[in-house]
DNA sequence: GCGGAAACTGGGAGCGCTTCCGGTCGAAGA
DNA sequence: TCTTCGACCGGAAGCGCTCCCAGTTTCCGC
């Protein structure tokens, strides 16, 4: 109980009576050491509290004993929103179980980029998870050819990553459209997201499939830029060029929420005469007027495998990409009269 | 350019022909070696792609080169909130002017808080960032009495840490409940937070307060426990207990949904009958029916603040506690026609 | 030119841990 | 009883870096 000078693994050894080597092999649980010195050992650590020094072991081991999620985009406040904060506590509720620590890098700067890049050039951890937010992220290409484990959340445009968890977006897309065309609606606009972001590109895809599907005319379409501000101007537009719609697939509940307000402005009754159904269903989706239906999608979940996955990498392992499912929470922004839930 | 062997710094000064020791006071720009020798290392770094290894440094420094953000709470879901990730946006923002790596700790398991009292004892970093959600933490005693430097954001209840940053959660419900009075309100009501909770008791004085000089009854108390639910239950006792009530403020959001849903089914107008007031300026708030007159608090200062006051006390200096200021953002629930904002 | 301070330089000892490797010892098989 | 083979053990060599220290310049001012 030394206040000052912090207690070693010669410590522990040397009040156990045996070897550091032997010490170290108990800490490790490693074989080929007797019962009666584990034993020692082990009392020897509690007395003195002992607990291993994080640098010294990831030195000797080359194992640095943590794992990033790093997140780059090009604006911080992406960050903000509740969004990253559920992925954290999945990734943390695996994480828990092991005793790697999690770091976090928001990779926006300049100056954050090159770290990431360093990081994935020289080992500084035994794992990466990124999320890049947009397109053609020089960041996923370096990744992707890097020898530390990398899995992706959610896949960029334009690249399939070896290793990925990712929101089945599309087929979350195909859900709330055919969940439009269920309600009798036949005129059906989307409001896609950003086409530089995978999942602004995979949602308008589940739309135009679904309405192929059905053989409905899939042309209303406006490109929106998964803000509320944006999701009204697309509302606006939209209304201006086809006046006849009936439904609108909007493929955030940001710019749904946007939309929503356009809509009202414009005379519009919600649901009835034109239907919404928004994507992501964030907290203030049950909020709206009316409250929007919209797509769930397991951020928390996300995360969890995500962890998951990183550790069956680093444990030598190759794990298959996984595609987490979505589904439909429906509200009064479909059906006035709410009734169950589909699937 | 080995793409095995990892370039140390051995490689460095060999490459530039230099001893060891010149090599590592360049890279840590250290005086005492010529400008000479200095150019040759930095172009043998260029050259090599040389990046320090970190656990090496931490090692030969004792200095991890890493603080933490360390969240203690029972639940975990208290983190999925946008709260959370607002601090890290925060924190991030001056940790990148710095080389140190940011840590994320949810200590919410028994496995977790073993951890970060492991942390708080062996120095596993360079300093923490402590965000203790419920009152009687032990964890907060361990952390005030730890040699790595410890900021805390937010108060514990009952706990006054030498080193903090928090809102002002005192002023901020005296700005709601003068503004209540300011309307013309005179039988105000309130639904508290957790009173466990430094955040809970500190609104619930700043109502008090705000009463007691204009000498209004501040008895109409109910508490709450900051869920939407809680504060519908609590509304609704609010109204059994006290139906002459023309106005509440409620100490969060989250509550504040829940109150206005019973408003709503008791056939309350708002604010004709009752004026509503929230705290914490959560995204819903904007599209609540009515929007929601709240005090918004600056989270992401709170995140910055609480790094920049760790920074300044490892570099040994000593920092004065932080209040960050709140503000009254006036919304529909309290005055049908809105009006500018009051700072 | 000379003494001495000041600026440089590299050797080497660690930081605390893991791990290889050769050695010991007890017991099982002959 | 004598080998043989494990299991067990401790010495010691690092992992890559920092930093002290003693030695070697260099460069003034006289």
């Amino acid at each position: 109980m030394n206040p000052r000078r912090p207690v070693t693994l010669d410590d522990v050894a040397r009040r156990a009576g045996v070897s550091r080597s032997a010490a170290s092999r108990v800490i490790n649980n490693a074989p080929h050491v007797s019962k009666a010195k584990r034993d020692a050992v082990l009392r020897a650590v509690q007395d003195l509290g002992y607990v291993p020094n994080a640098s010294a072991r990831a030195l000797a081991t080359n194992q640095v004993g943590a794992v990033v999620l790093a997140l780059s985009a090009e604006d911080p406040q992406v960050f903000a929103g509740p969004f990253f904060a559920e992925v954290i506590v999945g990734v943390t509720s695996v994480l828990e179980e092991t005793d790697l620590e999690l770091m976090v890098m928001l990779a926006t700067s300049a100056r954050g980029q090159t770290r990431l890049e360093q990081l994935l050039r020289t080992r500084q951890a035994d794992g990466v998870m990124l999320m890049s937010m947009h397109g053609d992220d020089p960041i996923a290409r370096l990744a992707e050819q890097s020898d530390v484990p990398v899995v992706f959340g959610g896949r960029p445009v334009n690249f399939e990553p070896r290793y990925y968890v990712d929101a089945d977006n599309r087929g979350g897309a195909r859900l709330a459209t055919e969940h439009l065309v269920a309600i009798g609606r036949r005129r059906i606009a989307t409001i896609t997201g950003r086409m530089d972001e995978g999942a602004g590109t995979a949602r308008y895809k589940g739309y135009q499939e679904a309405l192929a599907v059905e053989g409905l005319d899939a042309g209303r379409v406006v490109h929106g830029d998964f803000t509320e501000d944006g999701g009204g101007r697309a509302m606006a537009e939209l209304l201006a060029r086809h006046p006849d719609l009936d439904a609108v697939f909007v493929a955030s509940d940001q710019m749904a929420i946007g939309a929503l307000r356009v809509l009202k402005d414009a005379g519009k009754s919600v649901p009835g005469d034109v239907a919404v159904v928004g994507f992501n269903d964030i907290a203030t989706a049950r909020h709206t007027a009316p409250p929007l239906t919209t797509i769930s999608q397991p951020i928390q979940s996300l995360g969890h495998e995500m962890a998951r996955m990183l550790l069956t990498l680093t444990s030598g392992e190759t794990p298959s990409p996984l595609i987490l499912p979505t589904r439909l929470v429906q509200r009064a922004s479909t059906t006035s009269t709410v009734t169950a839930c589909s699937a």
